[in-house]
DNA sequence: GTCTATACGTTGATAGAC
DNA sequence: GTCTATCAACGTATAGAC
């Protein structure tokens, strides 16, 4: 029973658990606002265990950000899955926006750092982001130059494809209010993604 | 010296002293994560003064958000200024992009609070924002009735409009470091903000 | 690997001298 | 109106029995 594969295997549950219940605490409070005592209980787990798992808070909080970069990068790809600016687009955004929908407090922790100042992702902002961003503006420009799409400014169209999409995850609390408090369903969520793809690519002259 | 008027002037001056510190760390921290102490410490006074002109933390941030939402009503009011759509997007988008510029720390405690679930700001949200956003839907609904704009879904726009326009206040720790960590002037926020308005018009078709 | 007990700093808040 | 001293509650983190 205590072998040491059965070990591994309660190791990588436990640490998968902490992880997703972290990732929501934090999202709800901030790094500082959140408290691993909040974080075990929602687990259902001793606090030490988390101390455990995860030395400290600062581990914990660098772990959570780590995931969500894994995501980050797949949907990041996903502009380049084609050459055509109206699919490129197209498929970017509901990327993004499955995104929001299926990972709203990974979007909300982001969102949380980046207001704290990004002290832990400063990193990853001014390098990999970065030489993303120059990149797919880059390829903007060209969509441009060969009368593609009308002159955007390509910054501007990033932030606002990332404004936009983000909301729907950053914001849900204040869109389920003025949906008169009813939950967003999966088919309403498909008619937003669709209204949001459709601003985009006209936005462009698509 | 110590005559009424001057202890009133005494009083009114601290008070906006420990708002606008307060506005910032909540900002930075969100409401959990900021502390008294800290508000205090940046405000140069002792932790107790705080306390003196604000009950408690929770009586403190209440205050904060009722001087956000002044803003947030005047910019609203912004919207319509003008009858035709192209004027009224314009000074409205204006109008919000000029808010992230000048108060930043009030978008970023607004989104902290939408973020935490809007426990502050719920009644808010359900009354005098829903009224709002359904009379605007409505005034966007007789644009695309009347032909003078494309047919866009209106919240799907209002969304698009508050997520940009926000995302330069609430990311601008991100933006900056995409700059290449340069501050963004204040030229080059004027040049940002046609871009975001030549964008949501062209979204619509103008 | 689990969990109780505990160390020890920081928090929100107050009392009371000035 | 200012400010030091103080308190109970809660924060992170660890020790050590099981």
């Amino acid at each position: 029973m205590s072998t040491p594969a059965r070990k591994i295997k309660i190791r990588k549950a436990n640490e998968a658990l902490i992880l997703e219940t972290a990732e929501r605490v934090f999202a709800l409070s901030g790094y500082q606002g959140a408290s691993i005592a909040q974080i075990a209980r929602e687990a259902r787990l001793p606090k030490a265990n988390v101390h455990y798992y995860f030395k400290t808070k600062l581990d914990l909080y660098r772990q959570v950000l780590e995931h969500i970069l894994d995501d980050w990068m797949e949907e990041a790809s996903s502009f380049d899955e084609y050459a055509d600016p109206k699919q490129a687009l197209r498929t970017y955004v509901q990327a993004k926006m499955e995104f929001s929908r299926k990972r709203p407090f990974g979007s909300r922790v982001w969102a949380s750092e980046i207001m704290a100042g990004a002290p832990v992702m400063e990193r990853f902002l001014g390098t990999i982001l970065k030489k993303w961003v120059d990149e797919r503006a880059r390829i903007i420009r060209g969509w441009v130059r060969d009368g593609k799409i009308d002159p955007v400014h390509p910054r501007a169209l990033l932030y606002m494809i990332w404004g936009t999409t983000q909301h729907y995850a950053d914001f849900e609390r204040q869109l389920v209010i003025l949906n008169g408090g009813k939950v967003i369903t999966d088919r309403q969520y498909r008619a937003r993604t669709d209204q949001v793809v459709n601003l985009v690519l006209a936005s462009v002259g698509l």
